[in-house]
DNA sequence: TGATTAGTGCGCATTTGTGCGTATTTGCGT
DNA sequence: ACGCAAATACGCACAAATGCGCACTAATCA
């Protein structure tokens, strides 16, 4: 095996597992730990993974949760995440214009979406992009201001070329979602660009783990009834008889 | 079997396969491995495979991997690359609003590119946006279709983008520079995006090394006067003495 | 026909990648 | 705060891959 294919097999297990050990990584790919090591420096100066102490995770978890140790990686939601992205992926149909919007859970969804006749995917977020144009999808990028921290792209351009599509369906993330608070996230940029997408689309998804339910976060995006909430494990029994959350 | 055929056999395996070994391809063609070593130097300078230790790997699969690392292989004309995007970017002055072209060699550029008061830089490329926001600077990405080989965003959102921006200055790169069939590339589509972003910068800035002088693109995008040229090296005679041609 | 040139194979010095042992650092539980 | 176990960094040795010069062959052209 090529030296290029174990760096790119170890971006990949370190994607779609969220994080891995070195040990893991070792085992899996038939090389001693130390050349697993010296991957994962060459891996993190290039900027294609964090790596950490214990092994790697991806970029989006590193700096959502600042320098945490492999010990406490949320794989608990990796299963309930993985089942949840299968669900929605299957959601698009052929022919269609889908808005896909940033964040984790759904840069999860894109390894799972179809390669349909006819579909092209729309994302505000670079990074998503990337990932969509790779696996071969249309891919069609907002404009605007790019925000490093979350690659995702914001401001009256992004709002303006949102303004002059038309979605047949579209999923989000959410950081909190309640009843009565509705669904809300932390960045007030953000949360206009989520709100003018949800405004375009027709069948609106938000794609979520369970521990979303009963939180809050500060700027609210859309209610709680205006999309279906595709979700996996323990859901509050408040939430689990609403007809627009659907348990997978 | 003749030369051409080989080198064709091997772009065609490494699609196929997406990465082999030099062994392997000297076994498959019947030749030696210095042969091969051979093949895959020229293939790599034309950008047909990209070569890695141990064998080759498809462009697509290696662009992720070249990508972010900063350090890219030494060419021939990398001193030159380095003096010419050093010169450029010591034309962006403190509260201007700078346009940077997609391309590789746009992409040295950034790294020089000085973090200056109220700068604003606008790109058509994700992966340029991705660099200047990893610099800190502030990063404006036009809207559009990615293309994947390119990481370039192309089509009527990016050309609506462009028609609501003026530039101060602007940075392009160019396959093709000729005093008759002026500036060319190979592609209809960011040829387009090229053309407008131009038209709406007051300071237009081609840079290039001095192979590019003398050869033609299928797609013009600019005449030889519209912009300024900075270049570095053998820069055939016609073209020194002309005084939008600025050699370092 | 003889000279020139491009392409190929081979040997050798050098570089690069990998594994292992050891000293040091880090994280976690007491 | 402390100690222990795990993880890491570093140096070294060995193997693999590479680049380069040289010799040889085949094709091209005067």
């Amino acid at each position: 095996m090529l030296a290029e294919d174990r760096l790119n097999a170890i971006v990949t297990m370190v994607q779609q597992a969220g994080s891995v050990t070195v040990p893991e990584l070792a085992e899996a790919l038939g090389v001693t730990a130390s050349t697993i090591r010296r991957d994962l420096q060459a891996l993190d100066r290039a900027h294609r993974i964090a790596k950490v102490h214990g092994g790697a995770t991806s970029l989006e978890r590193a700096h959502v949760t600042r320098d945490l140790t492999i010990n406490e990686r949320s794989d608990l939601h990796n299963d309930d995440k993985e089942r949840i992205c299968a669900r929605a992926a299957a959601l698009v149909e052929p022919e269609s214009f889908v808005y896909i919007d940033s964040g984790s859970t759904t840069l999860r969804l894109i390894e799972h979406l179809p390669r349909l006749e006819g579909v092209t995917y729309v994302t505000d977020s670079v990074l998503h992009a990337q990932h969509l144009a790779l696996r071969g999808m249309r891919t069609v990028v907002l404009g605007g201001e790019l925000k490093p921290e979350t690659e995702a792209l914001v401001g009256p351009d992004a709002l303006a070329t949102l303004d002059r599509y038309n979605f047949n369906c579209g999923f989000w993330g959410s950081n909190g979602i309640a009843a009565e608070q509705g669904l809300t996230t932390p960045d007030i940029e953000e949360a206009q660009v989520k709100r003018v997408s949800m405004r375009h689309t027709a069948k609106r998804f938000v794609i979520s783990d369970a521990s979303k339910f009963g939180m809050v976060a500060p700027v609210k995006f859309a209610d709680f009834r205006d999309a279906t909430i595709i979700t996996a494990g323990e859901v509050p029994a408040k939430y689990q008889s609403m007809d627009n959350v659907i348990t997978v």
